[in-house]
DNA sequence: TTACTTAATCGTAATATTGCAATATACATA
DNA sequence: TATGTATATTGCAATATTACGATTAAGTAA
């Protein structure tokens, strides 16, 4: 017999785009090191990752992996300054991202 | 030594009450199967089980877990009914997600 | 009581994520 | 060139998540 999934990944085939990707920033703010690094960004607008580092509390290559996947779904941007990076975030992908849960799950409706 | 952590864990210790509940609300909105739930409730208000596993077209256990992920924090609700049981979307935690995206973040600065 | 319906739980297999030490890379400086 | 600085990558250990079959539990109906 085939199967039509995969054991123990997402099975993102039978979802929509949209579902995916709402799905795909949701999870990116899913873990409290990457919230604290949003709001760390958005308090000093931009810094370099060794700033970072310092300020969340957690392993060098452990913040580099986090802000990796933030830079994947281009939540935040990466410029490279000599030896340094100067991270900021991505306006356009924050801007979704706040949509998303404005607009994408509609207005409320009562629950009975 | 002592280590501070869990290996494989998340250190949630090191971060602020508020950064570990706005990522554990974003982790349960963070995979696709769950947009979708979500999507569908805020569409027919209320349903009972066995028409989200139709509707999704996961395996009935796989959508229980689902089910039990959002009720844990709060963003659904399960009314017992027979043998079938009634879901519908929390209004308060549904709100307080949709704060988190619109106050928590606070407005956007534009990135250099 | 027996059979059916509905949903939760258990058990398991597989992938994904988290975290860090060690290392590599790349630039800067003496 | 050699040393230092800053960040990314690799490798690994451990936990977490995803998915489903099998089973259980609880109500309903014959």
């Amino acid at each position: 017999m085939q199967y039509t999934y995969t054991m123990g990944a997402t099975r993102t085939d039978i979802y929509t785009a949209e579902q995916n990707r709402i799905a795909a920033i949701a999870k990116v703010i899913g873990h409290p090191a990457r919230v604290a690094i949003l709001q760390y960004l958005i308090k000093v607008d931009s810094c370099i990752c060794g700033e970072i580092v310092d300020e969340i509390g957690l392993a060098q290559p452990t913040i580099s992996q986090h802000l990796r996947e933030m830079k994947q779904i281009g939540l935040i941007r990466g410029e490279i300054d000599g030896t340094k990076v100067c991270y900021c975030i991505n306006q356009d992908v924050y801007n979704e991202m706040k949509q998303i849960f404005d607009n994408a799950f509609g207005q409320k409706i009562t629950c009975s």
